[in-house]
DNA sequence: TATGAATGAGTCTTCATTCAT
DNA sequence: TATGAATGAAGACTCATTCAT
């Protein structure tokens, strides 16, 4: 999401171009969360920025484009900030309770500072069109795999019970989300602290994987 | 699903006209299913009826109509399957697993059996209008407060743990949400048989909740 | 360029529907013939017509289509013309003077009916795209073609001498061709009356290949 | 061609900016030879240059402007070429063919030295804008003039025979163009060796105005 | 009821040209 | 002179909906 690619430093031109791009881009974001896809104009957009209509296309490709483009950030925001997460050593059950509710709460934060994206991808980023739909496939074919080897591991090591772990995942996935969007899009469980609903889906999770071991 | 108001016979020429109604329904349904709603054309539901374009409107005042009619007719599917559902006495887990075991397959059921709306369900119904995004929030909540209250009620007969219910309400409907749209709609799931998928989401659900109880 | 399509009958409807496409054929040609098809707008065509913008695309596929067609019916109208020739016995070359008059004074005559179309080709039917200019390049290729056999033909009976036929048949297209767009196209000749042109065309033509036969 | 205003030497200041400016105009040359006016693009035109799209309007005031300048070139090389050639005393039938031939090798080979802008001429000069089409108009006209009296001092001269000049000079303008577009700009009579296709010509101007004097 | 031709509002996108730096 | 970011006018095309027959 920042504009530190690769690093790199950027001319003072690169710089304003980026600024430019991601002032466009915030616009967007604007927009389509408050209109949904397809009713929001690119009009409105550069009416947001204070800029010409060909601005725009100066930037991005068009409408479709930088629709999948703030996508993408979206799903690459969620990946990273997964897999920014350094599991401890993990070996008692308390121990990967108390990881799960560290990133369950770093989750909620980033996903909070991003409410519209989130809420976009939620509401409407399916039926855009089929590209989009195969990314979003894609990447939930990627947490279903990160949490299925991820549970393996942690049945391997005797802190969850047997079960068929891809079914595991889809319900912890859904439940997850589920959550989220209650919580982020709705703001419906707004009374409840941020750590009691991390709470309870971490303790949920660890019981709902106990069964046999005790 | 029909429209038999107050039960009662239709005449010939009413008959007819639900019979034809139905037919665009359907053939509405499976174009909404192949392009979604916004790249869908009234002109291919017509097409693939057989008849001609105005005649769509002698049955329904417009695409976003009937769209809504669809979405409804899924809600009340939905609901009615569950409320259909007739709770034994329940005064044990045992006796709660297998009822929720029942409902469960049912509802996978009716799902297989209209997996066409179950996707238009869930890919982009929210996409639409305002309107429809008020009904589904709506359901959801219905949903919410029926779980919730369900839930609640468990406790009291010491069937499960104390935890909030609400939050608990939503990751159970986030899990068996997640669940359908792998088995239903994306077909992801389709090795394991619906006994072994519902199963896990029973046990899940009944040791998710079973903490503090033991 | 009538209706007659494969000599059937036409129903009412059908009837109703080709006049209506035929009338926005005549709009159109009217409006690229004044503007030329790059400044031709869809709007003025269907202002000519008197019918909302909308309609014009119920008959045609777009502006690019409609042109190709309305040069292709030129084309058409060309080769038939040629084509409806019945070329007497000729074995003097007196006899193919008079014949050539005769499909010479033909070919203007349609040419003049038909002046719009005639200077649409000549004037930037190359200029719009790749499909057009290979259309034209292969109805050329048809002319030289057909012109080169039948110089053959005509130098076997001894009628005219032997050259490059396939430089003659160029010589002599563009001999046509350039008159036909002072006379028809710019009316550049018009004082000159089309029998007089044609004939000059002719005895140019056939001094121009008698060379060593006398 | 050059702006060399009263011969003179320019300044190195002076002569930089022509450089310049004819590097962009053969630039220009080559995207309207390959996409034609209206599909080329000014960004094409500098990105060939290498040089910004501002730059483009120091020296040029638009894409039309340039269009007609590199048009204006073409038919100044024409008339230039043509205003070239000193006719021999012609005072014999052998004199003027072998002078015809001359010229007709020299027009040749500066057309293929020119082939972009020979192509331009013939496919779509016309297309542009009005201007040009009169532009166009007297470059014929005067050419037509030109011819017509020639061959009317040739017929005074006894060297060819008696006929509507106009019409003559007409048919050879169109004679020589239809070669020139078969030969120069879509290289069809490439097997045919230059010499021949201007024999040809030749011979068939000769013939075709020899009739009635011998 | 059924038809299907006609409507026309609505929006994305392109690209020649300008102008502040 | 050179740059290139910004401009904004302009137009093709779509498709839900209407209505005369």
């Amino acid at each position: 999401m920042s504009t530190s690619d690769s690093d790199g430093k950027l001319s003072k031109r690169e710089q304003r171009r980026e600024d430019r791009r991601d002032e466009i881009k915030q616009a967007a974001i604007k927009v389509f969360s408050e209109h949904g896809y397809h009713a929001a104009k690119v009009s409105q957009i550069v009416k947001e920025v204070g800029v010409a209509q060909g601005t725009f296309y100066l930037y991005f490709e068009g409408k479709e484009q930088i629709f999948g483009e703030i996508l993408e950030d979206f799903l690459e925001l969620v990946v990273s900030t997964i897999a920014a997460w350094e599991p401890s050593d993990l070996d008692t059950r308390e121990a990967l309770g108390s990881d799960l509710k560290r990133v369950g709460l770093l989750l909620t934060d980033v996903l909070m500072e991003n409410r519209e994206m989130t809420g976009i991808f939620f509401r409407e980023s399916q039926a855009v069109n089929q590209e989009l739909q195969t990314l979003i496939r894609e990447f939930y074919e990627t947490l279903l795999a990160m949490l299925t080897s991820f549970n393996r591991i942690l049945h391997e090591r005797g802190l969850i019970a047997k079960m068929n772990f891809r079914v595991l995942s889809s319900m912890t996935i859904g439940m997850v989300e589920r959550v989220i969007k209650e919580y982020v899009v709705h703001g419906q469980l707004e009374d409840v602290p941020a750590e009691e609903v991390v709470d309870n889906l971490v303790v949920y999770y660890l019981s709902g994987t106990t069964r046999d071991i005790e």
